[in-house]
RNA sequence: GGGCUUGUAGCUCAGGUGGUUAGAGCGCUACACUGAUAAUGUAGAGGUCCGUGGUUCGAGUCCACGCAGGCCCA
């Protein structure tokens, strides 16, 4: 059995093999059913909706998830991975809408309910086939053969418990909110409708600035700017910005002349006040006069004001609630208008939200059945409790043509508040404004029925639970999410659509009784008694479709024995994916040990624009049902942006084609580049190039690290069959890179539980490339192709063995694909592990007992001192070939000098040098240069450092000398004196005269540079076997093929270099003799610096 | 407009608790190495650490206010 060797490597290729290895042998099913009765990881699947293409950062955000879930499965956890598909929802209509040519309001004409479901229920799949296949191609590991469906019944008869627990709980309500609604045609429109051109229009408008009375002060009034008078007599609050300025002005109202005192923002005064009144004295002002006074007495910021309260300005109707209070408002800006926003809960959307966070109540009135409505009817008129003004419409366009009175409703309000001194200001403005697209008309903000799921009522548990949750990055909990749950409104549920869940409450028609049904087998018992009393005329079957139109088809029966019909809502779709945990598995109708098992999750992780959605609707199900969290840890991941950090849009052309992208680098590189380039949460600007440089850089060199194993074992046979090599016996290398292994297999592990699979990609990465690559097997390349299969030869196989297959088991987490090939072509000679696949394996435990911080510490000295003397001969032209005499090192202690020795043969080798020799004080040839330290200094002397440190680099060699033999020195200072000891500097070896030196912080080395004869003789026969070794590999030469060297006699020098190394060059070339021949007439000219040699080899 | 987030070399990113010479990889330039060779090593050039103020003996790091990009919400 061999290494399987390899000629180039095609990254795409590797992955289809694996892919075909992994569906023929089940690998994915006996990963889970490996660990039957282990402990449970418990993942949920965000669902997708397949009724778009998936995009490149589907791979980024599926690469997630797989990660840790393939992680913990390594960790012996059972990871069941249920896929699903988001089926439901606006998006999905939308679609059938432009298929069919058709608009909202075709339904039910054109086509009916039941074709246009129908048709919903086919197209929200069209793209699923190209899911599976990204799914597989990209090595997602998720069950895609039952997955759940949020279409599917069973999923839905859940869905409709979960509502009735909430019903039962009290938790569902039905409630208002404001909405664009266009009374001329009697209905309320989408914000999608909303958007469609045209409907903005400028229209002019009277407008007024009303002066609201501060309770319990004479003459002191808010000032509120509104557009739409007609909202005054709704006003229950008024709102500020905390952080804006306000100021209270003495002036006049130009209306009644009346003197007052008036509160507004400060940078909105020259909209009021002119300024050339600034100088007119209040005692000269008389009525009439056309500038008027005004002068600031007090500032405020808007914080200052909240809380105080005034008194009612259009007194019609008394509030439901408490009421006429300032409160902040976070859309005030000082834009236009006072600063100072005018709150009507019953008229606008931004006006109920922080009237409710403000617990302020609504102006409401009951209609004849006894509902509360707002004052304004669903005509557009006035009710009759604004007595002054009842049944008037509030916009003239209301009225029928040549009906319109002359002044318009706002205008009559505004005479009013002026003669009653409660307007500071009306003006006509003109302003865009929405219109209905059927009608013409202007739209309102207008109260219309929903029904809620009232998760105010357990906000502070929301809050507290999710303080429990570990998110990824933290911000995104603490910030987004958090914020999102302390202003947390009732979730609006209801949505007046055709494809989705259909919200299961009937209702009388008074509305007195209500039944909301909780399962199938509830539903089918209603309609029994309903058949009963006559209102259905047969009972429903087994296979009864909730959708609509079924569902409204069906009547049930009061207790009362009254007719009831379904409320005609559906449910947001966020409530269909929220409820996943329960409704994947039919709970609790079914699979009730499953969920106890799989719930909460122990991991999510989705885009970041799902905290408001998913990650909400999971949060919130969760806590109000089952006061539990959902999910314990998330990852929230950002975006992928184009490379230029554009979004990608197919629009514009920049989207990256995800199957392009895998067909042409695999998806090892690809899912590489998006983990280790930059953490999962932040945005991810997607460079093909980055994809490349993942693929040469990592894993070309893994990929070369492990070819060169495979040619030296396989020519050794060496299998790892014959015995485990202690470590002890082991080289300095050879224990360090080990030592080396076993501390990443630490951080390495630390990281995945961390999720963080981008510390975990790079550690692996720059362990692979610089620790084992350019360090572990550089210096040990000869011992894998020199001499016998002896125990030092068979220690290196077993160490490089080691570190390859445990870096493909840190690694298939992330690389699925080439990690198992490298696992697998590993394991097949000597099957260590009794693992078919590097996915069902387990991952590597650390020993402790192999990491050595010591021999670490010394290993990285080595490369230091390497590097600088590999400067150093940089520096004079010295090639690496050249051996050179010593360096000298100059002791910084005695632990360094330990370390040193320890590695010195090690250092020698890689830098071509004979001999170390460390310098100390003794030795008189060092040179000291002292530092400051500043962190000591200054927490000792703070202000008085600059002064000290300018000593300090004066200090002359006797003033150093005296610090260190006696731990002090005193410093005169301008004012006074210090005590300086060694703790206060840093002492290092600047230079060596004489010498070529280089330092790297304290670390300073001196390399001798006089070549003798002798080290130029063997630097000749360095060179010369070099030349050799390339003469052999031109013609073709297996590595253990034996040669015969013939040189024609050259000079004096070259001949004596020859003749001194003969012994080495005939080793090093695996030559059987090496002659010096007279003449040579067919050798091989070689030109080695200034040197010419007649070379000739004979295999 | 609000909340959150990002801004460090041409590009992608590191830079506990403040410490004076801000790093890595890629790219670029030069040189070297050569039985890992479509590989590798060494060095060089390249920075107003987004800006402005502030705190401090000392700020890439802490605070405030801005600017630019992104997401969510209005």
């Amino acid at each position: 059995m061999k290494y399987k060797e390899y000629k180039g490597l095609n990254y795409a290729g590797v992955a289809d093999r694996i892919l075909k290895y992994w569906k023929e042998n089940k690998i994915f099913e006996k990963s889970v059913d490996l660990r039957e009765g282990h402990e449970t990881f418990t993942f949920y699947e965000g669902p997708p909706s397949a009724n778009g293409t998936p995009g490149i950062h589907h791979v980024m955000a599926r690469a997630v998830k797989d990660i840790f879930c393939r992680y913990k499965t390594l960790k012996g956890f059972q990871v069941k991975r249920k896929g699903g598909w988001d089926t439901h929802g606006l998006p999905v209509e939308l679609q059938v809408e432009k298929e069919l040519g058709i608009t909202k309001e075709d339904i039910g004409k054109k086509i009916s309910v039941e074709e246009y479901n129908q048709k919903c229920r086919e197209t929200v799949m069209k793209y699923k086939d190209e899911w599976d296949d990204l799914t597989q191609k990209m090595g997602y590991w998720v069950d895609l053969d039952n997955p759940y469906v949020t279409f599917d019944r069973e999923y839905m008869e859940t869905l409709w418990y979960l509502l009735k627990q909430l019903y039962d709980k009290g938790l569902l309500y039905k409630g208002y909110t404001i909405q664009p609604y266009s009374p001329a045609a009697g209905t309320g429109l989408s914000s999608h409708e909303l958007n469609q051109p045209g409907t903005y229009r400028d229209v002019k408008d009277t407008t007024v600035t009303a002066q609201f009375k501060l309770k319990g002060e004479e003459n002191t009034h808010f000032l509120a700017w509104t557009t739409t008078p007609w909202t005054l007599a709704a006003n229950t609050a008024l709102a500020v910005g905390e952080k804006i300025d306000y100021v209270k002005v003495k002036t006049y109202n130009p209306y009644t002349f009346e003197l007052v005192y008036v509160i507004l923002a400060k940078d909105r005064m020259g909209e009021y006040f002119n300024e050339k009144a600034k100088e007119v004295s209040f005692e000269d002002f008389k009525e009439g006069d056309k500038l008027i006074p005004f002068k600031i007495v007090e500032e405020y910021k808007g914080r200052d004001l909240t809380g105080i309260e005034y008194e009612q300005l259009l007194p019609y109707v008394e509030p439901d609630g408490p009421a006429f209070k300032v409160i902040p408002g976070d859309f005030v800006s000082t834009e236009d208008g006072t600063g100072i926003v005018h709150i009507s809960p019953t008229f606008g959307a931004d006006d109920q939200r922080v009237a409710r966070q403000a617990g302020i109540g609504a102006i409401l009135v009951k209609d004849e059945e006894g509902n509360a409505g707002p004052i304004v009817d669903k005509q557009g008129r006035y009710v009759k409790e604004i007595s002054d003004f009842a049944g008037i419409y509030v916009k003239n366009e209301y009225y029928k043509e040549g009906e319109a009175p002359e002044r318009s409703l706002d205008v009559q309000i505004a005479i009013k508040l002026k003669e009653e001194n409660k307007a500071f200001k009306v003006e006509k403005y003109e302003h865009p404004y929405p219109h209905c697209w059927r009608t013409d008309k202007p739209v309102l903000y207008y109260p219309l029925d929903s029904w809620f799921i009232k998760t105010t009522a357990m906000k502070d548990r929301l809050v507290e639970l999710n303080k429990t949750i570990n998110w990824k990055p933290e911000s995104t909990g603490t910030g987004r999410f958090g914020n999102w749950l302390e202003n947390l409104v009732d979730w609006n549920l209801s949505r007046s659509r055709f494809w989705g869940t259909p919200l299961p409450i009937w209702v009388t028609e008074d509305r007195t009784e209500q039944k909301c049904i909780g399962s199938i087998e509830e539903l089918k018992a209603e309609v029994q008694k309903a058949v009963k009393a006559g209102f259905m005329s047969e009972p429903i079957g087994d296979d009864f479709d909730l959708h609509r139109p079924y569902v409204d088809r069906i009547f049930l029966v009061s207790d009362s024995g009254q007719k009831m019909y379904r409320e005609p809502d559906l449910i947001d779709v966020w409530f269909d994916s929220g409820a996943m945990p329960y409704a994947q598995w039919h709970y609790p109708f079914e699979n009730k040990d499953i969920f106890d098992t799989n719930f909460p999750a122990d991991f999510i992780a989705e885009g970041v624009d799902q905290t408001r959605g998913w990650f909400f609707t999971l949060h919130a199900i969760a806590v109000m049902l089952y006061d539990n969290v959902a999910f314990k840890n998330v990852i929230a991941n950002g975006l992928v942006l184009d490379k230029n950090g554009n979004k990608m849009s197919k629009r514009l052309g920049n989207a990256i084609d995800p199957f392009k992208t895998l067909a042409e680098h695999g998806p090892d590189a690809t899912r590489w580049y998006m983990i280790s380039n930059a953490n999962p949460w932040d945005n991810l600007k997607f460079n093909m190039e980055g994809v490349v440089e993942v693929q040469r850089r990592f894993f070309g060199t893994l990929h070369n690290t492990y070819s060169f194993f495979a040619l030296y074992a396989n020519l050794d046979g060496f299998n790892y069959k014959d015995g485990e090599i202690a470590n002890g016996d082991r080289t300095e290398s050879d224990r360090w890179i080990l030592s080396k292994l076993n501390s990443l297999i630490e951080k390495v592990e630390a990281s995945y539980e961390d999720y963080e699979p981008t510390k975990a990609a790079r550690l692996i990465q720059d362990f692979t490339t610089d620790d084992l690559s350019n360090w572990y097997v550089r210096l040990n390349r000869k011992r894998f192709w020199r001499g016998e299969y002896n125990a030092d030869k068979k220690a290196a196989y077993q160490t490089l063995y080691t570190c390859l297959v445990t870096i493909a088991k840190l690694g298939s987490p992330i690389a699925p694909f080439y990690m198992d090939q490298l696992f697998q072509d590993l394991n097949a000679v000597t099957g260590l592990e009794g693992a078919e696949s590097v996915h069902l394996a387990d991952f590597p435990e650390k020993d402790e007992s192999v990491i050595d911080v010591d021999l670490e510490q010394r290993m990285s000295l080595a490369q230091n001192i390497s590097s600088l003397v590999h400067s150093l001969r940089k520096k004079h032209k010295i090639k690496v070939r050249q051996p050179l005499s010593k360096i000298l090192l100059p002791v910084i202690n005695d632990q360094f000098k330990r370390q040193v020795s320890a590695v010195e043969e090690l250092i020698l080798s890689e830098v071509n040098i004979k001999e170390v020799e460390f310098v100390d004080d003794e030795s008189g040839v060092l040179v000291k240069h002292v530092k400051p330290n500043f962190r000591k200094l200054g927490q000792e002397y703070g202000p008085r450092v600059k002064e000290i440190s300018g000593k300090i680099n004066q200090f002359s060699t006797d003033e150093i000398a005296q610090l260190e033999n006696e731990n002090k020195l005193v410093v005169e200072l301008s004012e006074g004196t210090v005590e300086l000891t060694l703790e206060d500097v840093e002492i290092n070896y600047q230079d060596i005269p004489g010498w070529s030196v280089a330092s790297e912080g304290r670390l300073t080395v001196a390399l001798d540079i006089t070549i003798s004869d002798e080290l130029r003789k063997e630097g000749i026969a360095r060179d010369l076997v070099n030349r050799v070794q390339n003469l052999r590999k031109d013609m073709g030469l297996e590595v253990q093929d034996k040669i015969k060297i013939n040189i024609e006699r050259n000079t004096d020098l070259v001949n004596a270099a020859l003749e001194a190394n003969k012994e080495y060059i005939c080793n090093e070339t695996q030559a059987l003799s090496l002659n010096i021949l007279d003449n040579l007439s067919d050798g091989s000219e070689l030109e080695m610096d200034e040197h010419k040699l007649k070379v000739k080899i004979e295999a």
